[in-house]
DNA sequence: AAATAAATTTAGACAAATCTAAAAATATGT
DNA sequence: ACATATTTTTAGATTTGTCTAAATTTATTT
């Protein structure tokens, strides 16, 4: 019944990211260049996590996520994006402004601060990003999205979320006037360099295909 | 220019406290008996702080806070504060509830969450229990106040805080319907247990020494 | 003022989380 | 399939924050 560490909860929810979701095995490798760390660092901590029953560890095999990891992972995401709706509807930071410091909030423990946090909130389905929030009961929604460079021209759908959360390509989504929610039609694609010209809640554009492949879609 | 750890910020918020708000030097035992810890761990703490330049420690002769510890010290405490004022006013904690969360709370770092919470709070003066929310700047409001069991019989006063803001005294005071804001009047003063008898807004009551030793008046 | 008690510090050990360097296992290429 | 490259693990060291036990300093008592 020992307690998850800070840095045990890093290691978990970096294993749930990894593994699709907590559904795949990742790589020693993957963990360290994901959390700029060390290999040696990461092995030492997988057994630790293995001998707690959070994690499959298989020398040399990658590890993957047992379900009560899994319950760890998603409790932890959980409070991270309600922490990030606080941020930005609460306390106006802006969408890029908010991930390092909910990196932080995340690790407070208690359960009726995220209980009441969430209340407060009005129980957000999705977080400033588009990403969905997992329940208090561990449930966590999938929702259909398909990447804005995968779908073929002539597509309409609705922009839902972003797979790069980074700040700098988060501002160049504020400064082409992209946001979430807008409608997107996909007019015609350029074989070259695989841009898209398309209309962004009726405006035209041309987005790059480092663009279009970190923006998500639900198609209409 | 080292950043402060979470726990050497626990150290400089005790040494402020038990130092009569950063004034007085504290002994080793002292720090040791509040942080239930133990005196040699103290002794290396403040031994690295006195290397950062904190605190200013010579052997055996105790502790006291340099100008660096006390706007340290002033900074975790202003957070803590306005984290309780955040917890209680927007998520609706009792007064009871808050400390130990707004005790993980005040670590985060981010100065400019520190602003943005203040200006979401409306910008208070006080914590729920009554005391002073440091400024910004590092100034620290000093109010008088004085403990109800220190005053002569017939005195009027507002019930401006509490000395001990232990879960148990505050559900006391909630239980007995004694809030901070209250007028409070002593009628007399019973010397065999010195247990008083006041009006708490307008409703007659006896309350122990116990009591009257941990509440401040600001005297009419 | 010497003896005793109390407070404080030092020395050495330990656990957590990390690192470097070297060894071992697995994967890859021709 | 064998040599080489890559990945992963082990071994040993380091830092932070803590502890216990012993030594030292300061305070108190008679």
């Amino acid at each position: 019944m020992n307690a998850i560490s800070h840095s045990e909860e890093n290691y978990l929810k970096t294993v749930f990211h990894l593994g699709a979701d907590g559904k795949q095995a990742v790589a020693t490798n993957a963990i360290a260049r994901s959390m700029k760390t060390k290999p040696s660092s990461v092995t030492d901590m997988m057994q630790r996590l293995g001998e707690k029953g959070l994690v499959n560890y298989r020398k040399y095999r990658g590890v993957s996520l047992t379900e009560a990891g899994k319950r760890a992972a998603l409790s932890i995401i959980r409070k991270h994006r309600l922490w990030e709706v606080f941020l930005v509807e609460k306390l106006n930071f802006s969408w890029d402004e908010v991930h390092d410091v909910a990196e932080q909030l995340e690790h407070i423990k208690s359960e009726k601060l995220v209980d009441l946090l969430d209340q407060h909130l009005g129980f957000p389905q999705y977080d400033p990003h588009g990403d969905p929030i997992p329940g208090k009961d561990g449930n966590y929604p999938s929702r259909e999205k398909q990447l804005l460079s995968q779908l073929p021209v002539n597509t309409k759908g609705i922009c839902i979320g972003v797979k790069d959360s980074s700040a700098s390509f988060l501002k160049y989504l504020d400064k082409n006037r992209i946001s979430l929610g807008d409608k997107i039609h996909i007019l015609e694609r350029e074989d070259f360099d695989n841009s898209l010209l398309v209309t962004v809640a009726d405006t035209e554009m041309r987005v790059s295909h480092q663009i279009a492949a970190n923006l998500y879609l639900k198609i209409l």
